[in-house]
DNA sequence: TTAGGTGCAAAAGTTTTGCAAACTA
DNA sequence: TAGTTTGCAAAACTTTTGCACCTAA
């Protein structure tokens, strides 16, 4: 990555921050290149290996406060995939995950159902749908064949 | 409940264990009755009180053990509802939960949009989706008007 | 300067593991 | 009796909390 690049990206990124109310901290802009370099959702200790290797090394707990701050601001979003911890992305619109039950890989799906069924939900059972959660658990092309 | 009825249901427990390689004990009687009443999934704790209501009282890791068993038999399923920990219920077809963000209920929908959408994942992306997790967050009926 | 952010130590909560004792079939 | 199942102790792992020190704005 060349240098204007990068400084085009802190600046985005200490934007973000500012706008939020939040300091443009290293660890802050670390986890937000982090996040926004990846395509899928990672875990704290997946995050801090990948800070390690950008030479900055905050505290686990940093982590989970910085992903607190970030999730309050909407900034990321916190997803479960069946594995008893967090991941953390950063937030889009629907889009859902393809977890691979052989190899681990995640991929993204951006088609989306649910929207209809939001609306049916209301109708019949009076349950106001603010948002969902919903993951795939399967095979990967490579997997099918092995 | 009356004696019969109590009856019934642990002769069926029974053979339902017995028929899966188990041992019919007490600890997984109880637990498959509670799951049974439940009308959405429970966390081990809550488990464990609802055992101990009926006089029994495993130790956590006997509970962990037998959801464990009870899952590799697709007795049970484990699901995630965003908080950290695992939930259990009997094993049923799709059906989904609507999980209130205010007062905590968890109730259940049946209707799943989702059947569609494999095939679409399946042509275009070439997963093959073997089960996914969907879950709904929001406000049920009474919180929307509080 | 100061409100906000971080590190350290400790703890809380959930889940797993190993081994010896107890129990079901 | 034999193979399962359970209890106890301990640990692994993820996440949270409190307080003193530090830093971005």
């Amino acid at each position: 990555m060349q240098l204007n690049c990068i400084l085009f990206i802190m600046n985005t990124y200490k934007t973000i921050l500012n706008n939020t109310g939040l300091k443009a901290t290293k660890s802050r802009l670390g986890i937000l290149e982090i996040l926004k370099k990846q395509q899928k959702p990672l875990d704290v200790t997946e995050i801090a290996h990948q800070l390690a290797a950008k030479k900055i090394s905050p505290d686990h707990v940093t982590i989970y406060r910085i992903l607190e701050a970030f999730q309050k601001r909407k900034i990321v979003q916190r997803v479960e995939l069946g594995e008893g911890k967090f991941r953390y992305e950063l937030a889009r619109n629907d889009h859902h995950h393809l977890i691979c039950k052989k190899c681990g890989t995640i991929q993204d799906t951006p088609s989306c159902p649910v929207g209809k069924m939001k609306k049916m939900i209301l109708q019949k059972q009076h349950f106001l749908v603010e948002r969902h959660a919903l993951e795939f658990f399967g095979l990967c092309k490579q997997c099918q064949s092995l």
